[in-house]
DNA sequence: CAGGTATATACTTATATAGGAATATTATTG
DNA sequence: CAATAATATTCCTATATAAGTATATACCTG
């Protein structure tokens, strides 16, 4: 990773609904729809924020019927992975990034989209 | 630190002039004229962004006659201590940080400003 | 106080990007 | 193929910010 890369991942690192989307898929691979709920945001708002990270390699996404699936890209960024973990250590602090995990917790996952056997 | 807060760290952070900065005074404090002759930028390029740096307090200032003081803010940030060595371990993969650290060390020191005495 | 040096600020222009509304795309189901 | 669901894209507007030019400020020296 050279140093304009560097400053690429910072800048997907600088918005508040991408912090949030990397937030909870660090914990695993989640569909549009359900970022959406958790996030309580628009369609528009989510998709678009995805199609940033994923065109700046921060996420992958692969289709399964209806449904988007979006994850952190397999290939290890070492800057990404170590703020993901800044980010879990921040939840005493600002109850944001907790609350959502919390939320995607009692989610049903039962659902067509986002099966568990990711 | 909130998640705000948090954001507003990264948005320091996806400027390329701004992560040399950081990297050059993670080494110690600078003046602006120092800084200004190791990045080879302009007076006004390199002065506003450290004004950018240290009003979202990452840096902070000193006066010492004609020439102002730059480090990294005393009050520690976890978040930018961690992606600062990030910075380091990087160098081997850019080597424009490397470079920079390389031309401070080679930097007269014994000039009016910047004392050794930081 | 005048002149010089170091640094900061104001003004301007160009670009990136956030977000909303509307529409398009892709896949499923009947 | 028609209708529907999930997601993506286009078009628009507003805002942040980067960088340059010019000017202002702060301090020092004589």
């Amino acid at each position: 990773m050279n140093s304009d890369e560097l400053c690429q991942v910072y800048r997907c690192l600088c918005d508040k609904t991408r912090l949030r989307i990397l937030n909870l898929l660090s914990d695993g691979a989640l569909c549009v729809c359900h970022l959406q709920e958790i996030l309580k945001e628009t369609q528009v708002k989510v998709s678009k924020h995805l199609a940033y990270l994923k065109s700046h390699g921060l996420v992958e996404s692969e289709r399964r019927a209806n449904w988007m699936i979006y994850r952190i890209t397999k290939k290890v960024n070492p800057i990404l992975e170590n703020n993901l973990k800044c980010l879990q250590d921040l939840t005493s602090e600002d109850p944001i990034f907790r609350t959502d995990l919390k939320h995607l917790d009692q989610m049903d996952t039962s659902a067509a989209c986002c099966p568990t056997t990711n």
